[in-house]
DNA sequence: AAGCACACCTGCTAGC
DNA sequence: TGCTAGCAGGTGTGCT
């Protein structure tokens, strides 16, 4: 359930381990992860290349091979990506295994896509063609960090929307890579509330608004993304994050507010998501 | 246009 | 202790 500061976690990790090094052989072991293709198209698609450099946008990873092709990877709700020695026990939902010659530092190792519920996808796919094969990137907004959002940009997205800022923050065609979590720190961290609708802003909370998700985005990077008590997010390595340990409001329903010391976090339903909040010092 | 319900899957846990 | 309903960090579709 990985959102953008645990995509570029994992991005960054991916670039110190496996780039320049040879995909030597991949495994498929379930149809569904790479149904936009086919396994074929995934297997050979990757076998001999090597990785040339990893980007991101919002929650999709973008690999660039050495072949001009292409390979996104979105982990969706549970999907892992794993390094770990050739030939070690793979944990249960290993479905696409890349086997990486030795390089970088680092032995002959195994690239693990692991993915409980499925929903993550890996796709293979040339540029030229990516607009049928993977139409959803054209769609995607500005990346905060990435593409340096500033305050106007924002002003921009927010002006000629009647939208809740909840729904604002989660929708990827506005702005992408924010997710449940880093929405609610974000507009804890801007004072306002996850109903309050985008086209009432004032000017001043707007320059709030862009401060905290700038802010909160960037502080999670650092500490290396949020793994909560499930510990479903670990980075390459199999290592959690740390930004939970600075989370404001999720997980804290009935809790104090850190902020104001006076409201109670209260969880409710907002766009179809569960949403912590302060409704004392969020307005 | 915006909001909602639902679908896609599996695994964990809170509550009985 | 054991079962089950409910819930999960994402995204797409289809309906009001």
């Amino acid at each position: 359930m990985p959102e953008l500061p645990e995509v570029e976690t994992v991005r960054r990790g991916l670039v110190a381990t496996v780039l320049g090094r040879r995909i030597e052989r991949v495994e498929v072991g379930r149809e569904r992860t790479v149904r936009r293709t086919s396994p074929e198209a995934v297997i050979h698609g990757l076998t001999g290349t090597r990785l040339v450099g990893v980007d991101r946008r919002g929650k999709y990873l973008l690999g660039r091979l050495d072949s001009a092709e292409q390979v996104m990877i979105h982990l969706r709700m549970s999907g892992q990506l794993l390094l770990a020695p050739a030939g070690s026990p793979r944990p249960p939902h290993s479905h696409v295994v890349a086997h990486l010659a030795p390089g970088a530092g680092r032995p002959a190792e195994e690239l693990r896509f692991v993915d409980p519920r499925t929903f993550g996808e890996v796709v293979v796919f040339d540029p030229l063609h990516a607009a049928e094969l993977v139409p959803e990137l054209a769609r995607l907004g500005p990346d905060p960090l990435a593409d340096d959002l500033t305050r106007a940009a924002l002003a921009r997205l927010l002006r000629g929307r009647r939208r809740q800022l909840k729904a604002l923050l989660l929708d990827q065609a506005v702005l992408a890579g924010i997710g449940n979590i880093y929405a609610d720190e974000i507009l804890h961290a801007a004072r306002l509330s996850p109903r309050r609708s985008s086209e009432s802003l004032t000017g001043q909370q707007i320059t709030r608004l862009h401060a905290s998700l700038l802010g909160v985005l960037s502080a999670a990077v650092d500490a290396g993304g949020s793994t909560l008590r499930d510990a479903q997010y670990v980075d390459l390595m199999g290592a959690g994050g740390s930004f939970q340990e600075q989370h404001r409001v999720v997980d804290r329903a009935g809790a104090a507010c850190l902020r104001c010391g006076r409201g109670r976090i209260r969880r409710e339903v907002v766009a179809g998501r569960s949403t912590y909040w302060c409704p004392r010092c969020q307005r």
